[in-house]
DNA sequence: TTGACAAATACGTATCAATCCTATTTAATA
DNA sequence: TATTAAATAGGATTGATACGTATTTGTCAA
């Protein structure tokens, strides 16, 4: 274990620990391997990656890592959340805030469409056919609500 | 069926034939239903509110119409496409293009992530967590293949 | 108007991710 | 080292989606 490691499992560990997280064997081995990959995997590229050196591991156990972690803030779950496909009728460029509360997602409008920027080295690199900014938090609705939604463990 | 519903109809119907899709009740129920609507709704949730003036239409044929859609450009699949939940070990503020054809996930950075500008109507009405440039598109690496996904049917 | 035929549908089955259940194990603390 | 709540393994379940196929139907040309 270099020093680069021992620093990323000694921050892991503090955190962890200021959430009253258990250090387990399996969570040191799901952070590592997230940590140290680059391409925004799902539990289950992660489990049978994991499996390898850890036959014991189960998926579930995994899974509900992963999602612990995003909740004490140390991993972010990114788009496709896994729910159920979401369709949209209009076709007009626009936004959207996803409510992580009761799921429903607001469109927005930019009132200057062309104010973002894309990098050009990304534009040259890929074809882009659509572009959005996903804004995710709670609605007015479910905003109040949400503090309760404490930091109960797995 | 008023006049609005007719110029709908009669769109949607051009779109169709434009494409080689054979117009029948159930495309033009799915259709209706999901203009509007405007909750982006998920196949189930249609598939849900049709069955009662629609008792015959299959889930899959609603599944399989929304998709048919989705390709010919008519409507648009929205975050949240299904696959497996992804995650991310770098909670820095970036950014992220999503490739429709290897579903990989590529990382870049906003040189000025300030730009980003959002009205201030969504802030007051909403409690933001996260914010994303969310691009979708072909990568470098399946953009040439892309152009085989012609425009077969169903 | 009708007949032929490819396209589309309904519905049962299969698949796969996510979640639940619970007996067992284990990390943390004194 | 003993206690205890937390966490895990792994089997079962759920729920969305995809597939296979017999049947129906929209389209188009005769
Ligand atoms: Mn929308
Ligand atoms: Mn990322
Ligand atoms: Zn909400
Ligand atoms: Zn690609």
């Amino acid at each position: 274990m270099n020093k680069k490691q021992e620093i990323t499992a000694d921050r892991f560990t503090r955190l962890c620990k200021a959430r009253g997280l258990k250090i387990t064997p399996q969570r040191i081995a799901v952070y590592e391997a997230l940590k140290n990959s680059k391409e925004h995997p799902s539990a289950d590229r992660i489990h049978k990656q994991l499996v390898h050196t850890f036959p014991s591991i189960s998926l579930d156990t995994v899974n509900r890592t992963l999602i612990t972690f995003a909740r004490i803030g140390i991993i972010d779950v990114v788009e496709g959340q896994g729910d159920p496909r979401r369709f949209d009728p209009n076709r007009e460029a626009h936004h959207h805030f996803y409510c992580l509360s009761c799921n429903k997602i607001f469109d927005f409008h930019d009132p200057d469409p062309e104010q973002i920027h894309i990098p050009e080295q990304i534009t040259q690199m890929f074809t882009i056919t659509g572009k959005r900014l996903c804004l995710s938090g709670y609605c007015n609705h479910c905003r109040y609500q949400a503090a309760e939604t404490a930091t109960p463990a797995n």
